[in-house]
DNA sequence: TTTTATTTTCAATAATTATTGAAAGTTTTA
DNA sequence: TAAAACTTTCAATAATTATTGAAAATAAAA
């Protein structure tokens, strides 16, 4: 059971498949998990784990792991097929939806833990001018921090008309 | 040579410079790299590449490295000291500005690259129903990249001013 | 020039992270 | 209930990435 159904067309998905998964290693992301997450997306119907493991010659295990870790991300979905006993997965093809999603999960993992860390640090009982000079960069930090989380709460609060054009134009001046 | 004067404050510091180093690797960033970093971002005064690698417990050659990756990013300056043979370094203490120039950098290395790989992909002949769900699929992507890349050149023109009161202000309505 | 101080490189190695695959677990069907 | 279909787990292993350290290169001083 392959989706592939044109050549050329083929072709540039496995592409874009293993051009995706090199480009997440830069980001911190697993290569197999974002090639699952692109194998998914670029797919016009959901597919089994056995459909992942042969088009991306890759374990059970692995699409196993893989998987899961999409659905705790909350970008691929679960999918009952008909007269099917096995599970099958898609992603959801609204690219808006998906940049929300990452940028929530990732702010939630990421930046949070970072705002609670400087905001300890903060707490110490030193009033040397070294301490005093540590302090400010601590709270420089928090300040960007903050600020950048604030904005990502916005760019997912907001929807897609909004950010696209509203939001760009606002930005100019 | 120790950047050390007294025990709480010198504890924060390693405990900022640790917590820095591990949270640099969800990002991509090698460990030693924001380690480097942050040392030299709380030290008072330059260290050289001997001061870094007491302080840190890492060897010449790994120092060496990642100083000169610091430098190639544009967050780590050499300095020179009078009456000193050896280089010295030293991190920019403004973090708006620190925060610019990474984003700078990883616009240029992490999200132009993508946008041109999506606009060749998008070069497919084939005109199939799939084929254009996926050319679909590939300009949503391009249209949010872009999007993110437009709002990002602004940050790094923005003042810190601007883009602390004003900017925050602008995206709650 | 030669010596000495310092930096850079890079093959070898260590540490970390990802992947496999088979066994154990679960759910469905008969 | 037992057998079949499928999913999950995880110890072993592979692949990747980071680090060392000593030799080569470079730069400054004598």
């Amino acid at each position: 059971m392959l989706y592939i159904c044109c050549m050329k067309l083929d072709e540039a998905k496995i592409k874009y498949i293993q051009t995706w998964g090199s480009l997440a290693t830069s980001w911190g992301i697993n290569k197999t998990m974002a090639q699952v997450h692109a194998l998914l997306l670029v797919s016009t119907k959901p597919l089994s784990a056995e459909d992942i493991m042969e088009t991306l010659q890759i374990s059970r295990g692995n699409v196993n792991m893989n998987v899961r870790a999409l659905i705790d991300w909350g970008i691929v979905n679960k999918e009952f097929v008909i007269g099917e006993r096995k599970e099958f997965f898609s992603a959801g093809k609204d690219i808006w939806e998906l940049f929300k999603q990452i940028t929530k999960e990732r702010k939630k993992r990421e930046i949070e833990p970072v705002i609670k860390i400087l905001d300890e640090l903060q707490l110490i009982d030193d009033n040397s001018e070294e301490a005093q000079q540590f302090k400010k960069v601590l709270g420089d930090l928090s300040s960007v921090t903050n600020t950048v989380n604030g904005i990502l709460d916005k760019a997912i609060k907001a929807d897609e008309h909004w950010l696209l054009s509203n939001f760009t134009k606002v930005i100019k001046k």
